[in-house]
DNA sequence: TCAATGTGTGACATTGGTGTGAGGGTCAAG
DNA sequence: CTTGACCCTCACACCAATGTCACACATTGA
């Protein structure tokens, strides 16, 4: 598919989408005119970079996760740095520590709701 | 308190802590000096805000729920616009999706980490 | 063929959170 | 009284993600 339709798919602006690639996030083709072209399983890997952004990812991050979440784990295994582990495990914890604060507010909000709702059916 | 003890106490820039207040965040009274002054909530205050961004959130949100997620909801009940309430759902409805991608991508860092651990001890 | 739409590159602007430094008060300890 | 640590305001700089615009080429459909 074309970058156009990719924008669509994944209601991302086509600005986005070069971005990322220039930030190594995602790959594309070229087809003879230049046009770039991607391929299906693109879609969801868009899709997780958003998602990982809207949480406070840095792409520099995000580049260095990435690899490790396709399902072709296997193939990473061998090549991984001590380095790279640390990066991991620092970002596990960090994404431990938002789950909690987002869970904990998450859950506050619902509750204020929740009784606003009352609120009103009371009155 | 002042700032610097604020500022160690919840691990944040003393610019930022004013920025945070420029922005609505948090509040402070002022000695007769002019030093700013805080009482002890704020400290929590902060380390909830902090939260808060890193998540993702921007102070213009920030600030709007804030005052839902105090302790004495009561005092807002009456005043909530249907505006607001809006705003509400929709950051709850985020919250709920970030947590998602966030577990989503913790659990699989968990998973990939758990396997190179076992590489390295089968090698 | 012409117009509209899609794509390419490149450059500049904007926004929000943050860093940093200048220049000047306050205050406590030596 | 002076020094050092703390505080004030203001201004400028930075970075990353994003928006926007200009200009050129490609594709497609009337």
């Amino acid at each position: 598919m074309k970058i156009g339709e990719l924008s669509k798919r994944t209601d991302t602006p086509v600005r986005m989408l070069r971005y990322y690639e220039e930030q190594g996030l995602i790959h594309s083709e070229r087809l003879p005119n230049g046009y770039r072209s991607y391929e299906d399983y693109v879609v969801d890997r868009v899709r997780q970079v958003r998602g990982l952004l809207e949480v406070g990812l840095p792409t520099r991050i995000i580049k260095q996760i990435l690899p490790c979440l396709d399902s072709s784990k296997a193939i990473y295994l061998p090549y991984v740095t001590p380095d790279m582990i640390e990066t991991l495990e620092r970002e596990r914890d960090r994404m431990a520590e938002k789950i909690e604060c987002l869970t904990k507010n998450h859950r506050a909000i619902s509750d204020y709701l929740e009784a606003v709702s009352h609120e009103i059916r009371a009155s």
